[in-house]
DNA sequence: TATGAATGAGGCTTCATTCAT
DNA sequence: GATGAATGAAGCCTCATTCAT
């Protein structure tokens, strides 16, 4: 780009760039648009009119950079997901913590990033009906990345431990876990930080599980 | 309903009665008719159209039974939501089982009924998004009976157990998982029932957390 | 129909039936505006919107008669051109002609027809392009009934005759001649009859051919 | 074209002829891409943007050569009919054969251009509907120059020969007839040349009528 | 009470045309 | 001149809801 701006000044070439940044720009904005429209209103709520109104643009303008609603849609949950999965990633990976702490901290961080980007709520919510193709990927990829990050806490060895099938089965669980607390206890109209118990259940029930035997002593 | 014909050849003087034990007939079948749609459909397919026809009623009809179309979606949640509870209970309650035992045979339960209902399972997944007032009023009604259960299998004196805040929070995680994982492995087109590993890593999770101590020395 | 009215003095199905009527005088209505729209706008210009605003009701009307656009335009065709046909063979049938006669005042018959029904002229005309499966289901019907007819005026043994085939040949000229005639001479806006000339010109090519040998002595 | 890109280099007074030439050759691609894209998806489906694409220019320079869409799709058929009529005039004139076989051969000519040409099967046939002014024009020109060909095959002092006014009559005859015959059997699709009773029924229509007099003997 | 025809707002999409670059 | 992004009117169709019968 700041080659770009350089060129410029040399003469013809600056149109076509010129050009072409605006349309990125409103492309970028058609899809900012989108992902508040899907934040307030749903993704059944989210019509073309309503999302071209927040962009500030004709109706016709969105299907120059997008073939139709449905393809718009699709693209919300990869854009999102991976944002909030990367912000979790980004505030948890670096932390020198026990592998239990390391998971308590994943789900507070989901929590946080939920309050600080409401919108992203419903879409991570209804994606899964709205943009079932894109849902199921964006589990796939989720899924493999958690499984990975949840061996690297375990005993290989341990006769007792999860076998590759069973941390899957595992993994959706922390996954269903932490949406359903999340829409619970996170929700975009409430309390800036989940109450503490919240977190303090969810860690109990990692370390030692819903019903500790006693006899463990 | 034979019955009913029958008596109405007698002539005019139908009582009151009928027609009203009429009316409700009608407006069972709406009600059936718009389980098994939004079952087929999902609720963003279930029309006022399809429904009725399914019913075999005029479209008219609807609304002398139904204020709007969102009145009788909204009832549909609470009546197939306490059907499954129901249902799962039955098949749980009069075991005798050790508390871990029986989590882990109500989450199986409702797997089982998952697939043996396929309509519920679309209507539990999208109520929370079509019908949110009804889906929240359903989920409380959940937890509380469901707090109530579990608390029967704790040692209310463990200094280390759970709170009764916390044990709501245990509650949400409990269903999301159930959910998340009826979503992956229940689904209607899956296999008869739901692979073993998911139910030994679900028992092992509740049994003794994530990651469980060798330390405990 | 007479029977119906009778029975509505008993009572009770005389709604049903007054509802029906209405049911299809509405659908007639749409269907005499389209022909109305197609004949002042051409088929192209036949939106249901200007349907359904000629036939004085809501655009959703429109789906109630009809599943879409194009389904009515297809009726269109074998609606009008029966009418054209069977007026044209009213007209010409019951006379004591030869057959040289009878084929042009089918062809004046048709003329007159056009003038009296101008909105016919654009549905024959565009039919071909715009509902091409109608038109080709019509000219296929036309084309045997008239082949039928022309054999009746030839002399089955006569060597020089023309063979099956090449009457169906002529059909499609005769039809062709007609319809190209009919563009020239006999638009909406021409007076009142096709000239004179027009005809004998018909007549004489009728009769001895574009090139009529004076050879033949 | 690699001219014009050499001569750039020389520097900026580039001749404005260059420029011209430029212009005029975008419009005869402009132009060409039309005659594609209508035998192709039909007027109907003759949109700017397929032809700008087919062209290989950007929308907006349409519009700098036409003053608008119809402006372009009315220059079609002149220039098509043109072609058209000159390739059977060419394939026709410079025999030597009585007039009946030359209308017989006009008329297969107009067959064989009509299957080795396909893009003006559709231009020709979509023309009176699309470009209806066009049309008219063209038709004009056309019988205005049959007339004349026909004319100097007959006999001008015959008294019972066709007057002028006939005469036009009779080719608006022969033009419906070929126009409708080409559509039936001289599909694109359909066979290398079109069947010989067709051209057997149309040379005995023009040799002796429909009707022969056995009479006339 | 039940019916079902009618309504009309609203959704998606296409496309001729304009205009800043 | 040329470009192509943007426009916005117009088209088709669906569907919740109303209302005369």
């Amino acid at each position: 780009m700041i080659a770009n701006l350089s060129v410029q000044e040399t003469g013809q070439p600056r149109p076509k760039l010129r050009r072409n940044e605006k349309h990125i720009v409103t492309k970028r904005r058609l899809f900012q648009a989108a992902i508040k429209v899907v934040g307030k209103y749903g993704y059944a709520g989210a019509s073309v009119a309503r999302i071209t109104a927040e962009a500030g643009v004709a109706q016709g303008t969105f299907y120059l950079h997008f073939e139709n609603r449905q393809v718009l849609l699709d693209q919300l949950l990869p854009a999102v997901g991976e944002d909030v999965a990367a912000t979790v990633r980004e505030r948890t990976s670096f932390e020198e913590l026990s592998p239990e702490d390391t998971e308590v901290e994943r789900c507070r961080a989901f929590f946080d990033v939920l309050k600080e980007m409401p919108e992203f709520f419903r879409i991570l919510n209804e994606a899964e009906m709205f943009a079932p193709e894109a849902y199921a990927k964006h589990i796939d990829g989720i899924v493999t990345g958690y499984v990975r990050a949840l061996k690297r806490g375990f005993d290989p060895d341990d006769p007792d431990g999860y076998t590759d099938e069973e941390l899957e089965v595992i993994v959706h669980v922390l996954l269903g876990a932490r949406a359903c607390l999340g829409k619970r206890y996170a929700k975009p109209g409430d309390a800036e930080t989940v109450p503490d118990y919240v977190m303090s259940a969810y860690s109990k029930l990692m370390r030692r599980g819903l019903f500790p035997k006693p006899a463990t002593k």
